[in-house]
DNA sequence: TTGTATGCGTTATCAA
DNA sequence: TTGATAACGCATACAA
């Protein structure tokens, strides 16, 4: 590989000169920055990753630690936090924690001792971090302390059940997969807030008690809000096995806005989560708390929007 | 943060024969040896990666370049690589080439740059590789001339029609969703020869021509399978929509086992690629290369396997 | 404006 | 068995 003496020695120069050059920083006459950077051009000079960090103390690499990169949201966060941290320079070391506590702090040493500079996390379900020696960002709900950003999923959830309320509907079924997740309880609480004196509702957590789909059809209820799109989608297909219509008979929304929601007919409405914008203000916090900052915004929160699909209608009379 | 210099100093040591104790390499009197052990212990000293990586020539880091991460069967390649990487003491660093030919080339050149050790690509379907000045190890297919190690598509395809003849199937819809896709041509190729003078089939192309289930299934075709889970459950979503039944009426198959697959009824009968093998090969390759192996193995490919759920049946006569 | 010198933390060679 | 020293490639404070 070529390298700042390389280059010295090509031209009759100093490493100095050269690294000042390039660099524009150090005062350099415009004769030598020409051909410094010709020269460089031509041996297709790339600084030495390993070299600058030890020297710098930045790596300008971060640490992305998640629970499970096979679930289709923290994918979906995993593409935004690179190519957030890509913009502004950085590149990301994934660390998947397969959904294990050990798993996640295990990760995390694993990254720090690695050198990066900073860490991304989501965190397990009902799991505490501890406040680490680096920088982290946070990303998982306005109820963790340690939120840094991320979805508004109480708001999410009283958008889901306003344009369904609007739509007509008045009895529902609002479904959670896993009840110790803070983000689903979240969810669910939106809903429930926004559902109040205004319609009926039935709370169930899938994970607790089986569902019956039918029966609860035939009580009345016209409208099921999941806590995600796996258990809309989980839900749509029952539904359709015992005969029923959607959204004639039932109208599904989801949440995540998952690339599922497409592939099925009918398609799945869904709220949809900014994670491009997550992602970005997760960077940014992290650059600032990297640059050392003095101080850093707080817990931020981003709304999530309604993408309206086929699996939503309002109830036909009978 | 903790160096060689500092426990030297602290026990009255040169740097040599800390950095000799801590490595087992040179020679050093046990006692030496446990007293550095021991300050390193307190001290919680980690080797500084930035000057290991300088001083070595390594990084210890990975890259893995891939076309979408969003992607499921992606994703699950991704959790594959980083824990083989793990098991062998390297990181990754992940290139979401968001589907893109030039963003695939860019992402190569940012991993070259920030001095990872090696390579491995999962292409994107119809660009073509360049050799690279690092060691790479390359995922996709048979058909690829760059291919190191991938799931045998081609074996997939006849065990998804072989197992399906045995149910007493014998007429077919091969469902591809990608005609430019090596992978999907090579499991159809697959399914066509484990079929020829064996049943009658049709083979369509989603991206070329759309598909009307209902009319096939008058036809008779009792057997669908789609090269890929999405396309299985885009199929089984549309046949429950006119009425048919799965698999009562018609039995599906998809391939690549994602995490899908279990949660929609009936769950999907799909062709799992040992993911895990196909990461701990590339991973094994890419190890033999970056340490200058002087052969290395020739282009691998492993067997899929049939997992049975609740998608497909024996036909019912009528 | 340019060059010299030093150090980042580690490994490795050579003397002592 | 241990220690002094150089080198990896770069950035920077300082001298020329």
């Amino acid at each position: 590989m070529s390298s700042l003496k390389q280059i010295a020695n090509d031209l009759g120069l100093s490493v100095a000169s050269v690294s000042n050059a390039l660099s524009g920083k150090g005062r350099v006459s415009p004769a030598v920055t020409k051909r410094v950077l010709s020269r460089a051009n031509e041996l297709g000079y790339k600084p030495n990753a390993a070299a600058r960090a030890l020297k710098t103390g930045r790596s300008h690499i971060l640490g992305f630690v998640l629970p499970d990169i096979t679930h289709p949201l923290f994918a979906k966060f995993a593409q935004g936090i690179e190519s957030a941290a890509d913009a502004v320079g950085y590149g990301v070391l994934i660390a998947d924690s397969r959904d294990d506590g050990n798993g996640q702090a295990a990760a995390i040493t694993r990254l720090v001792q690695r050198g990066v500079d900073g860490l991304v996390i989501v965190p397990r379900r009902g799991s505490t971090l501890t406040a680490q020696s680096i920088p982290m960002a946070v990303i998982n709900s306005q109820s963790d302390p340690m939120n840094t950003v991320s979805a508004n999923h109480f708001q999410g959830g009283m958008l889901a059940a306003e344009t369904l309320l609007k739509l007509g509907h008045n009895h529902f079924l609002l479904l959670g997969a896993d009840s110790l997740s803070d983000v689903q309880k979240e969810r669910i609480a939106g809903m429930q807030r926004a559902l109040s004196d205004q319609a009926k509702y039935k709370t169930i957590w899938a994970d607790k008690m089986k569902i019956d789909i039918a029966t609860l059809h035939d009580e009345g209820i016209t409208a099921v809000i999941a806590v995600s799109d796996l258990s809309a989608l989980n839900i749509m297909s029952s539904a359709h096995q015992v005969g029923l219509k959607i959204p004639e008979d039932l109208s599904v929304v989801g949440f995540d806005d998952l690339p599922i929601c497409k592939v099925i007919s009918p398609q799945l409405s869904s709220l949809a989560p900014d994670v491009q914008e997550i992602a970005r203000q997760a960077i940014e916090f992290l650059c600032l708390s990297i640059d050392g900052a003095e101080q850093l915004p707080k817990s931020n929160v981003i709304n999530m929007s309604f993408i309206s699909r086929d699996s939503t209608a309002s109830p036909t009379r009978k």
